[in-house]
RNA sequence: GCGCCCGUAGCUCAGUUGGAUAGAGCGUCUGGCUACGAACCAGAAGGUCGGCAGUUCGAAUCUGUCCGGGCGCACCA
């Protein structure tokens, strides 16, 4: 409904402007920054003052005049040195979110294909893995909510050198057959992920010490492209079960996907194959034939920097012919956009709750009675993946450009977020011995080779014991089962605001103390402020009250009469800017902007339930207006909450 | 060395793309549970927006420069 109003504003503006003046002004439209001075506030006269050589004050004082009637605006005033302040019609804007709201027009273009988690499947995953899930599964949330088609991909790379690592501690250092990793697999009071991160850091460290059984990793790389042996066998046990523990782990927070390419599938379908093909073809790489890099296919700098003296080109094919992980990624990019000619089997592996079944590719056709939908031909390519890969990320949009498709080499896009590190307090919890060297960082990058960080699962656990603790407290009386659901809601709410508040490009120095958080700017005051809503409209049916028929009851001239206070007029204001501000987050690319608006909209409310008795109103007129106002409230913030990932306690 | 990012209240962070008196949360201090359960609310203190110079009606935001910190720049991913 703001937006539709500010739309509107806009427009009106940008057309007077063109018949008044003859230019082309680009209107920006601006939140006061104090309530009193409208609604929105529109900059245009200073704007406008360079180009006409005339005071701003005398600019806007024009406009006011000549603008004439704008549907649902009450009055335009001239302020400071030259704003335009916009005042809404109340009773008309309140009446209108009254009524039924039109279906939100489905946005043109094709489908939108977001890749995120994409974690090494050799060990269980961290809160650094649990950002990225976060930030990709809360864009997804926030496009569809929009209207977009939108296709979720998580890239398994089950075939690399972190896979590798891991089953060559198994074999070479653990001396375990397939049989006996099976075993581990499939025993119950072990975590298969767990193991792995531990075996993970100490086959890292003995590479270390002694670094000839390096031979190791290369032999298993090699047995794994081969498909034979033990180690071939190892690594897709390794793989396969630690997939199935990361997709349990996202789950947990509500992280679902649509597709699981895999990097053996890349492999064995020589979709590098096609690729290579096509950059020979088109130039965009060629064989280097002397320095350090001869023997080796390299794509020029130039291709992709713009400080191309400085920067070396890229090796994409080694001089002993295999591919380096960029070339695959640009095979994989590819066939995102379908452009490589190509493509996967795919069978079925899980069915989500709701239904939705997700899908991993195969090398070979599965008698998949189910059809199967078709995958990838993106009209634009979200890869969610953290800044330091900025590099290779720029290398494979160049792949692109070389090849031609300019299109959608700007198509895709880099969804960068910073890297999750240790605060040094952290550490010390964690009992990590820290260097005097880094003693002195203001924080630790986590480690998976180390064996350094906060393992998501611990966390979730520990989130959910907090949790549990605090609603046993205030509901001893509810059944284990009933806290146990609520305490989990509650651990989920916390941990995926406190990932998403921050800023994509804010380092985030994880403490516990932080991330335990229930209180202040937190996901779980966010749901309280919606359980509140939600027991005001309970408790009313427990009284033997229901709903009242608010059209029938809230005329325009009472909502006028009602919105004269400005608390009430505030409230609506704030519940009403939802579609506005996740219309704002997707373009901004940024999902903490939802969460903020989410913690807004919370507190905004939960000052207005303290200050006004709801159920115990005596005025009928005011009773309906204050129920109208919560349930409207309660809409709103649920939808942002669900945008966000986030479930509603039926209690707290 | 080159490139990218960051520096805003004691701490952790926002700041709608150049606009009005720079905002939240935590922490500290003060007050509020016999309303719809206080995971809450109200109030106070707390700022040279890293420094300097520039661009202009107007700068936390743009440019230059310096200081401090982080991350990249593999025939690893």
């Amino acid at each position: 409904m703001f937006h539709l109003l500010e739309e509107r504003v806009q427009a009106a503006f940008h057309e007077h402007i063109q018949a008044r003046y003859g230019i082309d002004l680009a209107v920006t439209i601006e939140q006061p920054r104090q309530s009193e001075f409208g609604e929105i506030a529109l900059p245009a006269a200073f704007q406008l003052a360079r180009q006409l050589k005339q005071p701003p004050k005398k600019i806007a004082a024009e406009l006011a005049a000549e603008i004439g009637h704008i549907p649902g605006v009450a009055a335009m005033e001239v302020a400071g040195n030259g704003y335009l302040n916009v005042r809404f019609d109340r009773a008309r804007y309140g009446s209108n979110l009254l009524a039924p709201q039109p279906e939100p027009e489905a946005p043109a273009g094709g489908k939108i294909v977001v890749e995120h988690t994409n974690i090494n499947p050799n060990k269980a995953a961290h809160i650094g893995h649990l950002r990225n899930a976060a930030l990709g599964d809360t864009f997804v949330r926030m496009l569809r909510s929009l209207g977009q088609r939108v296709e979720v991909q998580n890239y398994i790379d089950n075939t690399g050198v972190q896979v590798a690592d891991v089953v060559a501690g198994f074999h070479y250092l653990e001396k375990k057959t397939p049989a006996d990793v099976r075993e581990l697999i499939s025993q119950a009071g072990v975590r298969f992920d767990y193991l792995c991160w531990d075996l993970y850091a100490r086959t890292s460290a003995h590479y270390q010490r002694s670094p000839e059984s390096l031979a190791w990793r290369s032999q298993t790389l090699h047995a794994i492209e081969a498909g034979e042996g033990a180690q071939a066998e190892l690594a897709h046990l390794v793989a396969d079960a630690i997939v199935e523990a990361h997709l349990s782990t996202m789950l947990r927070l509500g992280v679902e996907y649509d597709v699981l390419p895999r990097e053996s599938e890349i492999l064995h379908l020589k979709f590098w194959a096609s690729a290579f093909e096509l950059l020979k073809d088109r130039q965009a790489i060629y064989l280097e034939t002397q320095g350090k890099n001869a023997g080796c296919w390299v794509m020029p700098a130039a291709a992709f920097s713009a400080d191309a003296e400085s920067e070396d080109s890229k090796v994409i094919v080694r001089s002993d012919g295999t591919v380096t992980y960029v070339g695959k990624d640009i095979a994989y990019q590819l066939w995102k956009f379908g452009l490589l000619g190509k493509d996967f089997y795919y069978r079925p592996l899980r069915r989500y709750a709701d239904g939705r079944v997700l899908w991993v590719t195969t090398d070979k056709p599965v008698n998949a009675e189910a059809s199967v939908p078709e995958f990838g031909h993106a009209a634009r390519v979200y890869n969610v993946i953290d800044v330091r890969q900025s590099y290779l990320q720029d290398v494979v949009v160049a792949g692109l450009k070389a090849l031609g498709f300019s299109g959608q080499a700007g198509e895709s896009i880099h969804f960068s977020y910073e890297m999750v590190a240790l605060s040094p307090r952290c550490c010390a919890e964690l009992g990590i011995l820290l260097s005097e060297e880094d003693r002195r960082r203001p924080y630790v990058e986590v480690s998976g080779r180390k064996g350094l960080g906060v393992k998501a699962d611990d966390l979730i656990d520990k989130l959910i014991g907090k949790a549990l603790e605090e609603v046993a407290s205030r509901h001893p009386e509810a059944p284990a089962e009933e806290q146990g659901r609520v305490a989990t809601q509650i651990a989920v709410g916390a941990l995926r605001y406190f990932l998403l508040k921050y800023t994509r490009n804010s380092v985030i120095a994880f403490d516990f103390q932080e991330a335990l958080s229930f209180e202040g700017e937190t996901g779980p005051y966010v749901q309280y402020a919606a359980v509140r809503a939600r027991n005001i409209l309970r408790k009313l049916q427990e009284r033997g009250e229901s709903l009242p028929d608010f059209a029938a009851e809230l005329p325009p001239e009472a909502m006028g009469r009602q919105l004269r206070f400005e608390d009430f007029w505030q409230v609506l204001l704030a519940a009403s800017k939802a579609d506005a501000a996740v219309e704002r987050a997707v373009t901004a690319g940024e999902p903490a902007h939802v969460a903020k608006y989410a913690f807004q909209l919370a507190q905004a409310f939960n000052n207005f339930y303290h200050q006004y008795p709801i159920l115990h109103e005596e005025n009928r007129e005011k009773k309906v207006f204050l129920l109208w106002m919560t349930e409207f409230f309660r809409a709103q913030l649920e939808r942002t909450l669900d945008i966000l990932g986030i479930a509603i306690p039926d209690y707290m």
